[in-house]
DNA sequence: CGAGTATTTGAGCAGCATCAATAAGAGTGG
DNA sequence: CCACTCTTATTGATGCTGCTCAAATACTCG
């Protein structure tokens, strides 16, 4: 990323804050805006014809959301927490790629990151059970240094069972009762609902 | 995709043609060659830790494979039947980007439709029951022109019932009762093993 | 503090995985 | 072309996992 574009795009975009479990954009609206996660966490979600309400991702600080090859939307983003976002309009963006080549850079390690993340979506979502699912899961968000201190092995869960269970593909019942066979087989330990703490136990199987 | 562009490539690409069943690049591979498929089918998967073996894609004509970010390939890429490719040294590309900035282009197009696929995997996945997915999968397949004929509704499976059930995340016995299921409740009918012809009444729900 | 939401917990059942055996189809060499 | 082998697919029996519906509890926010 070099410092040039960054600057301009500093420049130009508008500062969009946003509380907590507000609607950045939502599903099937105009995609006037790209849109660039400087701090909180996002949730981005889409609702599927026969009603199930499915987690695509969770997004994280320095990545780019709204990028879409159609004209609207194809999913929801949510703030999980209060957010500070950046706002470019998608045409601004597209003429400005023609003067600043590394724009397109910059797209494409964006695009390269998403797919990563969907790789590793499918790899969770392929597990055989549901607590393998769940290990997988908190395995992944131990590394976001923002909600997980390494000294202290105390992870704040930004998300909610069901968001949780959505993202996993299984039921939010199912998601409580396998964090509860964790916390018994000294796995985890609940502090509270969104407060848990990593054991030496669930750490050695990364 | 310019003209300009394609008719470099092709003169610089190198023709591969690999028999059903070969693989073309394995993952851990040093990852020196971009693919481009011309015809035919490939299967991408992907060996985890566990044993498991995860299949991430199918991959048809006009798509790029081996586009990674790191020096190895992350999954193998398989010949389901006889295929055509072209082949490009990653560095060829890399130095060619700077002349063409169009191949920019085409690479954040190959990302997008790798996301799309992706997202649309996950949907899949996600789908509550085994016949939920199957059936999906059979409609989404019944969009390949090369395999699918909508005059007599006549599917040819290039893939295994063990390659559908690696990438749907459920058995190969679950697979087939599956299919079995669908033919006595005359979604489809079964010709063999690779040829099913689709009925009306599981055509209506797409 | 009180209302609404999120989470936990329980009981019963459906669906899928597992292990195992048989059948169908593909490939090979005489 | 047929017989044989090997792979792929089907089918069966059984147990476990996770879903459904339901109720109780914990937590959040005004």
């Amino acid at each position: 990323m070099a410092p040039d574009i960054v600057s301009v795009l500093d420049q130009i975009c508008t500062d969009i804050r946003k509380p907590a479990k507000s609607v950045v954009f939502r599903q099937g609206e105009q995609a006037d805006f790209i849109y660039f996660l400087q701090s909180g966490a996002l949730r981005i979600d889409c609702q599927l014809e026969d009603g199930r309400n499915l987690v695509l991702d969770f997004l994280w600080p320095d990545r780019f959301l709204g990028i879409v090859e159609n004209d609207v939307y194809a999913w929801s983003a949510t703030a999980l927490v209060d957010v500070h976002l950046k706002r470019l309009r998608r045409s601004t963006l597209q003429s400005l790629a023609q003067d600043y080549p590394r724009i397109m850079d910059l797209l494409l390690q964006q695009k390269s990151a998403s797919l990563m993340a969907a790789k590793n979506h499918i790899i969770l979502m392929s597990c055989p059970t549901a607590t393998h699912k769940l290990i997988g899961f908190l395995l992944d968000y131990s590394k976001r240094p923002e909600y997980y201190n390494p000294a202290t092995q105390m992870l704040t869960l930004v998300m909610s069972r069901k968001d949780i269970a959505d993202y996993l593909g299984m039921t939010f019942e199912t998601t409580s009762r396998v964090f509860k066979y964790l916390e018994t087989h000294n796995y985890i330990r609940k502090i509270n609902h969104r407060q848990i703490q990593l054991t030496p136990h669930i750490l050695q199987d990364a």
